[in-house]
DNA sequence: ACCTGAACACCGTTCAAGT
DNA sequence: ACCTGAACACCGTTCAAGT
């Protein structure tokens, strides 16, 4: 029984009931194990949550050869859909990732890399580690929010449009009068749309730095 | 025994204790009641705090007039401002407002309120939509992460520095070097620095929209 | 030396019994 | 008609007892 096999086993079960109804017994049962055996392992549930967040910022994986080619612009862009697909693999995980800054050898490589990055593009230090923490915390909080525990399933958009149609056009006359865009949009749109807002902004941010 | 001093006692004793910790037992002593008796007023824990969301919404307050006489410019970083002034006083309850797309009554009169400004500005009905979204995302995003129930607090700040500075610079040389520029930064001056980004990014949206 | 059944002190939720 | 003590089926965590 290696710690590999328990996380592994623990994502799994967190994709499919959620980290709420993730229970140490389930995973203990999922491992044909016991529940105290995993105490062996790691200090409660809050360490093994831990563990499960490097996990998926492992399977994140950006092919490095492929950003070196692209204009800075280009290759934040790649890097955060590539972060946010990862994300969207895993809906209920996402929230042990806005926990706490990701210090497991995987969050520190995907750190590094993104940074070089920027500096390799004639990036400040101090631009450079802030466009960083502006991406990171606008992928996690995007996902968190779009894919989180209250998900808006398809059925939910609908029914969402038909809650702020049905509202005192008097009252609400924006919301109504907004309501198809604001549940209409695609949510992988909506993610794009913020993000080249943050990426035209960080160009204008880079030229004042220079 | 009215709901909404069960909602005040509610979000009091998130703010001490968080959303995991806050027990029904406990909530129900501190209104010398037990918890069968708070079964009478919601149904269940998950009402309770959606309920307690919105009271929060409530709670953001912004002046009208004021907002009026500001460019959009002024007024989109105002509202963003204000919001996130909110959920800095009630740090442990932020996740709530991420669990789902709020819907309640203060909810609603914020949207309204924010859309109708854009539109007053010119903004088509379809960019006043996703700008919303973006800027109420990123708010709660950034929130979420640098105050939520893994809290940076200052002491935190200072370990995360010796540890990026007790890395390999071989390994991480990125990362060392900009360890101090990503542990220093106050909060505040990253969530305007990221709110920056997306308003001069909307400055052009908003150029090619019209 | 390593593992684990069984217990501990909780939790959210329910309902029969009280007033 | 309204309220609630006490119970139910759980939970994370611990440890004495087994192998």
């Amino acid at each position: 029984m290696d710690v590999g096999r328990i996380i592994d086993t623990a994502l799994k079960l967190i994709d499919e009931v959620g980290i709420q109804a993730l229970t140490l017994r389930m995973l203990a049962d999922a491992l044909d194990s016991g529940t105290a055996t995993l105490y062996r392992h790691f200090n409660g549930k809050d360490e093994l949550l831990a563990l499960v967040a490097d996990r998926i910022l492992g399977e994140v994986g950006i092919p490095p050869e492929e950003l070196d080619s692209l204009s800075w612009r280009e290759a934040v862009a790649a890097a955060a859909e590539t972060f946010y697909d990862t994300l969207r693999r895993h809906p209920h995980a996402v929230p042990l990732l806005a926990a706490q800054v990701p210090v497991g050898p995987n969050g520190l490589r995907a750190r590094e890399r993104l940074i070089t990055l920027l500096l390799s593009h004639g990036f400040s230090v101090g631009l450079a580690a802030r466009t960083f923490t502006a991406i990171g915390h606008y992928v996690i909080g995007f996902a968190i929010q779009q894919h989180g525990p209250g998900t808006p399933r398809p059925e939910d958009q609908v029914q969402l449009r038909d809650y702020y149609h049905s509202l005192d056009p008097a009252t609400y006359p924006a919301t109504t009068a907004a309501a198809d865009e604001l549940t209409s949009v695609p949510l992988h749109e909506e993610f794009r749309f913020g993000l080249d807002l943050l990426v035209d902004g960080l160009e204008q941010a880079r030229r004042k730095d220079s």
